[in-house]
DNA sequence: CCTAAAAGTTAGCCTCGGCTAAACCATGAG
DNA sequence: CTCATGGTTTAGCCGAGGCTAACTTTTAGG
């Protein structure tokens, strides 16, 4: 990734499918299924547009679909989410040790978590791990 | 901004003007001019590409353009981009904080700083007044 | 002063990710 | 059994933000 400015578009191009896959594999372990109307609810959008974004999730092989049944994850569609779901929870983990409320850790988290490389990740577990940080500073 | 998704798909509405009324400012501060050429490299587009990027913000009131002429922010323009260059700088410097590289804070710092709310921001700073990170934690 | 190279512009195309409106299917209440 | 309702799909639209290719203007070297 030579340019700093690609990488942020590559993390754009990526970020609907890792919120997606983690969204819908979040809503079967709650509720055992996932139907697109969930996703409306949750993302805020019409039915339409879930339509058309699970359509290229399941053209880039992360989803699976019949015909008026609930969504299915691949397997690699389960590996992404279990991904995203993790890096996700250390973000917004983080956040709330920096001090800041429960409302702005969830809100950040889910835009922050699709920029924070594999290094930045690590160095925010560290701090989790070894202390929480309010105390730290 | 009632859901969280709504605030990330805002967010990234604002994220390209951002970027290039920042690279503006910091480019005419180095350079004393910033001409369409210099996005062109420091982007990694195509000079297409940066035409229309321009187009839309003056549009939107933040440059302004003769033909053949160097680039000019407006005063909003100006104060946009003077706001977006203090909290790249603060995300970048807490990311340094962090103990990442310095190429990592960079990068990340980059993708991260358009979806930091105030208040994590404010955190942030807060951090770096106080002490640095890497003894404290 | 001419001309080649660099810079800028324009036209036309694409995908993504939004939308509305209308049709289609499945099902539970009466 | 019928049918109203709600979930789902499809068609068709839009703007943002990418691209290539062709053209024009400016600038610099010889
Ligand atoms: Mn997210
Ligand atoms: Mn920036
Ligand atoms: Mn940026
Ligand atoms: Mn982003």
């Amino acid at each position: 990734m030579a340019n700093v400015h690609q990488r942020i578009r590559s993390d754009h191009a990526t970020e609907i499918a890792e919120d997606y896959v983690e969204a819908i594999a979040d809503i079967i372990t709650r509720n055992g299924q996932c139907r697109a109307n969930d996703l409306v609810r949750l993302f805020d959008v019409t039915h339409a547009t879930v339509n058309n974004t699970v359509a290229r999730l399941v053209r880039d092989g992360f989803v699976t679909t019949e015909p008026y049944q609930p969504l299915d994850l691949t397997s690699t569609g389960k590996t992404l989410a279990r991904k995203c779901r993790e890096r996700h929870e250390v973000v917004r983990a983080f956040l709330l040790a920096l001090g800041v409320s429960d409302a702005t850790a969830i809100a950040d988290s889910e835009g922050i978590e699709h920029h924070v490389s594999q290094e930045t990740l690590i160095a925010m577990k560290q701090v989790l791990d070894t202390r929480s940080l309010p105390d730290g500073v």
